[in-house]
DNA sequence: CTGTTAGCGCTTTCAA
DNA sequence: TTGAAAGCGCTAACAG
């Protein structure tokens, strides 16, 4: 079974019409008869024709690819964002450039370029940056961001995360919390912001007092969370709960604990950020806010195909809801 | 600074010279003077030109991107191979598709023939299947596997498992251990096999008994491998060592080790696989094979690429080393 | 409903 | 060392 590849012109030929109209039929361009199409179809499965997409692209300046720039795809909470992101586009008959800039915004540059090089449809951007420079004026490609919301970012799909810092805060104070840590992320990301805001407004709520030494910045790493923790301890200022930045951090802090003799969560409660696997598997397992993953990447396909199709940037803002899974470490 | 794309053509009439030059000296198959070339450059610079990558492609039939399939992208090992290909290929030029297969044949033949109709230059494919099609002869796409050797797999680099497993079990045995259990996937994939031969010559060398009740097969994952242990311990065949196929398996043991009120290391000890950042933070931190996802990357990498430049399928194997990383579980 | 035809932007003979 | 010109395979007027 040997496949030379089959052009369009050898289909048009075979099954006795013009490549017009072959072309109308494979693109469902209508201005053809049932009876033509059935004839030509039956030739292309027989011959297994398939578009040449570079021809296509050349003709139509559009790829049928989109990229995604992510922060770190070792970090299973991005790494879910990418698995939905592509099956929906698989879906859609898109595929997907996957980008990772390891935090670093030379890196996210080059790869601009290079999806701009490849005249992908569409990107969608995890950003480190705190302002982008406009991708879509610059190299007219629509962009949809995702998770983090720098400065003159169009289309927005990020979580709710202020509820989100709420909904930890309350559960800590459910739990009995009066003192509670905030470990936040040293970086002003509008994540981090938000998660902050909730973190106060539960405070308000339940009229505990807000103590702001008690709050902590870290790299969103198991050590610098590990570490700051310990700091927090060996300082001697007494918390009974804390609200972690990400699931990664709260291990951490949770390790630092338990290393000063403190129990969890006898003697301190932690909440952590994402539902990732972790937070499941370890030990105990942690309360924690969890993301919805596939609705972030549905709806960011969503609304970057709805962009590419209507070539204006509607500069919305979408919110996906967070959900609070209790697990052992607040109990 | 509008940035209307410019083509080869008006790079062309800019300079004063044809646009064979241009593409000559853009692709560098000389015949052209020093002068030109400069003359052309500058042009090329001043007006940020850009080559259209769907009209090379359509004139090479070379698309300068290469695909990758893996059966899991939010598995950490996983994705620290990606990022290693990302990087290889980002500084020759290339991009990368990932793939997503979900450990499901049937998604890596859809992400496979969705590569080969984007034309590909290369394929890079850790395979969830037994045998594989040779996807070289059917779509003429070289393809090199990593990981996992299936039948009719033909560039191949993997990772020394055979002695991987005999340094875990090796490990076990100087730490004391008389009764090792090995915990593995319950498939039988290339990997998990030469990791227990591995296991089975370290018995040999050091002259302990192998006990075959004592090899447990279980899903990849925590839940199964947590399951699989209680089993054990409830089923009164007694062990002091536990030598598991990766580290979320060995986190999985850990736990039901610990529940059962034993100790580690004091009365079990446990080595893992992998070398994921998971087995730096459990507590206690885990024993375990490192695999060098960066070399593993490389190596693809390099081994594709020159397959794509010579045309020519090798069938060679490359074996890359593995090391081992001495922690608390089994001090 | 169908066909003819002019390119999209590039590489690559062939000729000079 | 350079240029002219023929397509790569496809889409989209335009004409019938």
């Amino acid at each position: 079974m040997d496949k030379k590849k089959v052009s369009m012109v050898e289909i048009a030929k075979l099954s006795g019409v013009s490549i017009a109209t072959v072309s109308r039929i494979l693109n469902k361009n209508g201005r053809y008869s049932p009876e033509t199409e059935k004839k030509v179809m039956d030739i292309i499965n027989k011959y297994d024709y398939k578009v040449n997409l570079s021809a296509k692209s050349l003709r139509t300046s559009k790829t049928q690819s989109i990229g995604i720039i992510v922060p770190d795809i070792t970090n299973e909470f991005f790494a879910k964002i990418i698995r939905s992101v592509e099956n929906c586009l698989l879906q859609k008959g898109y595929t997907l450039f996957v980008c990772d800039s390891n935090e670093n915004g030379e890196i996210e540059e080059r790869h601009i370029s290079s999806l701009a090089a490849k005249d992908v449809d569409g990107i969608i951007y995890i950003s480190t940056k705190p302002d982008v420079k406009k991708i879509y004026d610059e190299h007219k490609i629509p962009v949809v961001y995702i998770d983090r919301r720098p400065e003159n970012a169009g289309t927005l799909i990020i979580s709710d995360n202020e509820n989100g810092g709420f909904l930890a805060t309350q559960e800590l104070i459910k739990s009995g919390c009066k003192r509670i840590a905030m470990l936040r992320d040293f970086h002003d990301y509008s994540t981090v912001l938000h998660r902050y805001k909730g973190y106060i407004d539960a405070h308000k709520k339940y009229g505990i007092k807000i103590i702001d030494r008690l709050t902590v910045k870290s790299e969103v790493n198991y050590f610098s969370a590990h570490e700051a923790v310990l700091k927090l301890i060996k300082d001697g200022i007494p918390f009974d709960g804390i609200f972690c930045n990400n699931d990664l951090m709260a291990i951490g802090a949770l390790h630092a604990v338990r290393e000063s003799k403190l129990k969890v969560p006898k003697d301190v409660k932690i909440v952590g950020f994402d539902g990732t696997y972790l937070s499941e598997i370890c030990d105990p397992p942690l309360t924690t806010i969890a993301q919805n993953t596939d609705l972030l990447g549905e709806k960011s396909v969503e609304a970057l195909l709805n962009l590419i199709k209507h070539e204006k940037n509607d500069n919305q803002v979408y919110v996906i809801p967070v959900e609070l899974k209790k697990r052992i470490s607040t109990k």
